[in-house]
DNA sequence: CTGAAAGCGCTTACAG
DNA sequence: CTGAAAGCGCTTACAG
C-alpha cells in the first residue's frame, strides 16, 4: 500500500502539502494540487482512515440504534447507513435494542465514554436523556429541538393511497395503524386518512392502537370485529397489511376482489411467499444519504435544517385493484 | 478518555511496560501487572483500538460475504457476526452480493489493495478465487483444501426430523430442498432424510433442484404434483417450509392434521404473521463466535481445524405434531 | 503557498 | 522484567 510519503517523495513535495491536497485541508497551489492528485492517482493511494482518525481524536465510529435489526426496515435502513458512512472512513455499531441487551450495555458504555462521534437514533420507544454533546440524529422521530430527522411525505403519501382506494371502488375505506409512544410522523399517515374522508364526507372508520412486533395478527382481527363492512384498508406498516391480508384470507374474502389493501413501508422481498403487496414505498437510500448528512454536518458543528423529507410512492402489488 | 500514558504515569512504570502488561504481550512481573491492571480499571483505560491497529499495520477490518443480507439467516448472522468481531476491536463491512453491486466493488477494491484483515465467505453460489495469502472461512460451504467452515449437525438433526415426523404418524413422509451448486454441508439434510427412509424400508420420495429465492412457490407446487399424497414434509429451509404452508393451505390441507410441516434454519421471527413452524434452529450465535474464532486463529497465522460442528436442535411449533 | 516538525495512542525491537 | 525510543500514517499549527 503506498502511503501518503510515497505520494509526496514522487511529487517532489512535503508530505504536510501532499496531505492538504489530498485532504482537501488548507490552501494550495492548483498545479501542485493537481501533480499530486496524478500521482496518488498512479500510485493507487488510499488513505489509511485510523491514521486520520486518530489524529484527528475521533474514534471514527458511529452508533446505528434500532428497536429490533430483524425488522425489513431496520435490517434495510441499517444496510444503507452503512454504505453510506462506511464511504465516509467512519465505522458503525448497530445495536439492537431489543434483542441485543448485552451489545446495548456495551454500547451505552461507549457512549458514556465519549467514544462514538454520533448516534443515528431510529427508535419507536422513549429512551433515557442523552449527553447533550453528542451529535445525534433521528428518523421520523421528534427527539427534541436539537435533533433533526429524516422522514417520507407521509402526509402526502398516504392522502394519494386513500384517493386511490376511493377511485377504485372501495365504498368503506377503514384505516388501521399503531400509536406512537413518542411524537413521530408517522402519525400523518392516518392524519391524511381522516382528512380524505372527511373532505369527501365519508365516515372515518380508524383503529389506532399501540401494540408490540407480532400483535399485528390481533390488531386486524380486532379491526375486522369493529369494521366488518371494511372493503379498502390503509394498513400504517407492510406488517399490519400482510396481517390483514391473511386474516382477510381465513375469513374467505377475496384479495383484491372483496377486499383491497395498502400498506406502508415498501421493504417486504420476494421470498415472502405471498401475492405481492400493493404499498408505499419509502426510498431507504435516499433516507440514509440524507440522515449520514445531517449528523456529519453536527459532527462538524454546522447548522442543519430540523426536517428533511424524502419523497416516497405508491408501488402496485396484487393486493389492490 | 484515560490513555496508556495515564495508566504508566498513575502506575510509576514505562509507557512500554503498561503496554505490555495490558496488551498481554511480552513478558511482565506479576505484581507490576496487577499494579498497572488496577490502575487501568480505576481510569476506566479502553484501549485505542485505531492506534493498535495503526502500529499493527492491520487495516481493522473484516469483510462479511452473503448472498443476500435481506434474508433472515442472513441477517442474523450478520448482526452476530458483528458483535464478536466488534468486541476484538475490528469493524466489519458486510458486502451483499446480490442485492449491493457498488459495494461490492468497493469491496473487491479493498480485497485486491490488501486492505481487509479477513473474509468470512457465506455464499452459495460460486466466486472468483481469493487471494490465496487471505484469511477465509466460510460456514456450511466448503471453499477449498485451505479454507475451515463451521456448521451445524446437519445430519444428525435432519435424521431426527424425518424419525419424529414417522413417530408422529405421517405415512407418507416427504422431502423438499435445494441443490447447492457447490459442495456443502446442507446436502446432508436431504442426505438424512434418504437414509432414514430407506432404513425404515419405505419409499424415498424427494424433490432436490436449484433455485433461486423467491421460487420457492413454485417449487412446492412441483413438489406437491409430484407426490400428492405426502401427509408429513421436510424442508430444507424455513422459507420452503412456508411456502409449503401457503401452498398445502390453499389447496385446503390443514396443518398439522393433514400435513406436518418441519423446516430448517430457525430464522423466522414472530412478527412474520403466521402459526409458529416447527424448525431445526441453527445455533447462529455460536457459529458465529466459532467463525470469528477461526478466522482470528488464521489471521495470526495459527492451525485450525477444518472443520467445527455446532449442534442443532428441533424447536415446536404448530405445523407438525 | 509550502516544508519541517510535533504528535495522535499504541507496540515492539533494543538495551540493560 | 523494564524503560527509552522509534515508528505506524496521517494532520496541523508554526514559520517562512
Amino acid at each position: 500500500m503506498a502511503t501518503i510519503k510515497d505520494v509526496a517523495r514522487e511529487a517532489g513535495v512535503g508530505v504536510g502539502t501532499a496531505s492538504r491536497a489530498l485532504s482537501g485541508n488548507g490552501s494550495i497551489h492548483p498545479d501542485t494540487k493537481k501533480k499530486i492528485d496524478e500521482v496518488a492517482e498512479k500510485l493507487g493511494f488510499v488513505p489509511n482512515q485510523q491514521a486520520r482518525n486518530l489524529k484527528k481524536q475521533s474514534s471514527g465510529c458511529i452508533a446505528l440504534i434500532v428497536p429490533t435489526i430483524f425488522h425489513p426496515f431496520f435490517a434495510k435502513a441499517a444496510l444503507y447507513f452503512e454504505n453510506e458512512i462506511y464511504a465516509l472512513g467512519y465505522r458503525m455499531v448497530v445495536v439492537s435494542s431489543q434483542d441485543n441487551r448485552a451489545k446495548e450495555k456495551v454500547m451505552l458504555n461507549m457512549i458514556k465514554q465519549q467514544r462514538v462521534d454520533g448516534i443515528i437514533f431510529v427508535t419507536h420507544y422513549d429512551h433515557d436523556s442523552l449527553d447533550p454533546s453528542l451529535p445525534v440524529v433521528s428518523i421520523d422521530r421528534h427527539l427534541g429541538a436539537g435533533i433533526p430527522y429524516v422522514t417520507s411525505n407521509n402526509y402526502e403519501a398516504s392522502r394519494a393511497v386513500v384517493e386511490r382506494l376511493l377511485a377504485k371502488g372501495a365504498k368503506n375505506v377503514a384505516c388501521v395503524c399503531g400509536d406512537p409512544v413518542v411524537e413521530s410522523e408517522t402519525i400523518y399517515r392516518y392524519k391524511a386518512y381522516v382528512d380524505v374522508m372527511q373532505e369527501h364526507g365519508l365516515p372515518v372508520r380508524l383503529l389506532k392502537k399501540a401494540f408490540d412486533h407480532g400483535q399485528e395478527p390481533e390488531m386486524i382481527r380486532e379491526f375486522f370485529e369493529k369494521f366488518p363492512e371494511t372493503d379498502g384498508i390503509f394498513a400504517g406498516t407492510d406488517m399490519l397489511a400482510l396481517a390483514a391480508y391473511h386474516v382477510a384470507t381465513q375469513m374467505g374474502r377475496k384479495i383484491p376482489e372483496d377486499v383491497q389493501i395498502i400498506g406502508f413501508d415498501g421493504v417486504l422481498d420476494k421470498w415472502q411467499t405471498l401475492p405481492s403487496l400493493t404499498t408505499v414505498q419509502q426510498n431507504i437510500p435516499e433516507m440514509a444519504k440524507a440522515g449520514v448528512e445531517l449528523l456529519m454536518k453536527r459532527i462538524r458543528g454546522e447548522e442543519t435544517p430540523a426536517r428533511v423529507e424524502i419523497p416516497a410512492c405508491i408501488i402496485d402489488g396484487d393486493t389492490a385493484k
